[in-house]
DNA sequence: AGATTTACTGACCGGATGGTCGGTAGAATT
DNA sequence: AATTCTACCGACCATCCGGTCAGTAAATCT
């Protein structure tokens, strides 16, 4: 009981993931402060009293919660968009990849941005700082691609959260099953950050 | 008392619109869920059930706001925009005059995003109606742009989205008095908009 | 001067919420 | 066979929340 229950990030399996994603979609659905424990515990068989048998608190839970989406972050798309030297490939990989994760079923990764007020201060913090090492990761790619005299006469710190805006809206209103599907989506939003950042090079036929 | 309380969409002056006011800018800060009536009413230097005096119920409060917020967005942005006849400049009216409603200290304005889940179905159905009215006016500009061949090869409906991500994702990050002033912010952001969706006409030097 | 209305307050209520605790059935260990 | 540990449950608790209500001081009306 007391070897290594919350200290180990992410990495105990059981029940306990099992409570995160279904947390986390429930947290997504309903929000946090709208959601009770017992809501969370009816939803994974248990009682109330059992689910605290997996867990600390609420809070804890969304602490959890948030740092499972920040290790799949930086695995699924910063680890390997940092392989990408080419800083224009680094930008497509960044959009797709994280794009990928928004609208792929983990909603883990979308609390990430809706609910850090949940968190304490302490916590919230960590989360931050961790999302402001991706922040300068892409903003860094962008001075880069000024560099090569590829951007736009633009802001880079602007066009750094314009782009975030524009992947961070993408779960709000893309359901799957629709018109488009997700890449297609993803491949929408590749072409117009490009075209809003990039300078035009063969990408319009010029006249 | 039961002359004209609520009937009258943010008519009444008094004390009420104060309320809305304060009320919009806890919401913003701490989240619909998160904050107490007793939070409002002390902010607004009364005890709850004095608070209660003015307002029906907290829904109904929410409700207010965000009606307020409409008639706001409409007045400010929708139809001045609406009075231009060249998709072009429209489009940049739109940008240019919700990004100053989102960066001013109007914060009502913010709550019509983040808040919506707070309402009941049939009040959050009539604020969804009115919103959809000013996505598609956005649309049918690009459209616009499209009829002209001036709109880059992109979804029109994504293409909205993305754009409505730029705006909304705004007053999440920026600060007055920080580096850039919201005037800048807001030029930047016409920039790269227009960048992504426009294609490059006189605006870059092609080659 | 008396009646009524306006703008409030303190006390209170039912219900929900996060969280706890003593207990326990069954599996695993010794 | 006895003990210990795992995985839970029912009952309970303090607190807080949205909302109500009887009452009231001051302003306004008649």
């Amino acid at each position: 009981m007391k070897t290594s229950k919350k200290a180990a990030i992410a990495s105990e399996c059981d029940r306990t993931i099992d409570i995160y994603v279904k947390a986390a979609e429930i947290f997504h659905e309903q929000g946090f402060d709208a959601t009770s424990m017992s809501n969370i515990a009816a939803a994974v068989d248990l009682t109330k009293a059992g689910l605290y048998y997996y867990i600390e608190s609420k809070e804890d839970l969304l602490f959890a919660i948030m740092n499972y989406a920040m290790e799949r972050l930086e695995t699924m798309v910063i680890e390997p968009s940092r392989l990408i030297a080419d800083p224009e490939e680094r930008l497509k990989s960044i959009i797709t990849r994280h794009g990928r994760q928004l609208t792929e079923g983990n909603k883990a990764i979308t609390i990430l941005t809706d609910e850090i007020e949940g968190l304490k201060p302490k916590h919230r913090k960590q989360i931050l700082d961790r999302k402001r090492v991706y922040f300068d990761f892409v903003r860094d790619t962008l001075e880069a691609l000024r560099s090569e005299g590829k951007l736009q006469d633009i802001n880079t710190t602007v066009a750094t959260f314009s782009l975030f805006g524009t992947l961070l809206w993408l779960p709000r209103w893309f359901r799957p099953g629709g018109r488009l599907t997700s890449e297609q989506v993803i491949q929408e939003i590749v072409n117009i950050a490009a075209g809003g950042l990039l300078k035009a090079a063969p990408r319009t036929e010029s006249l």
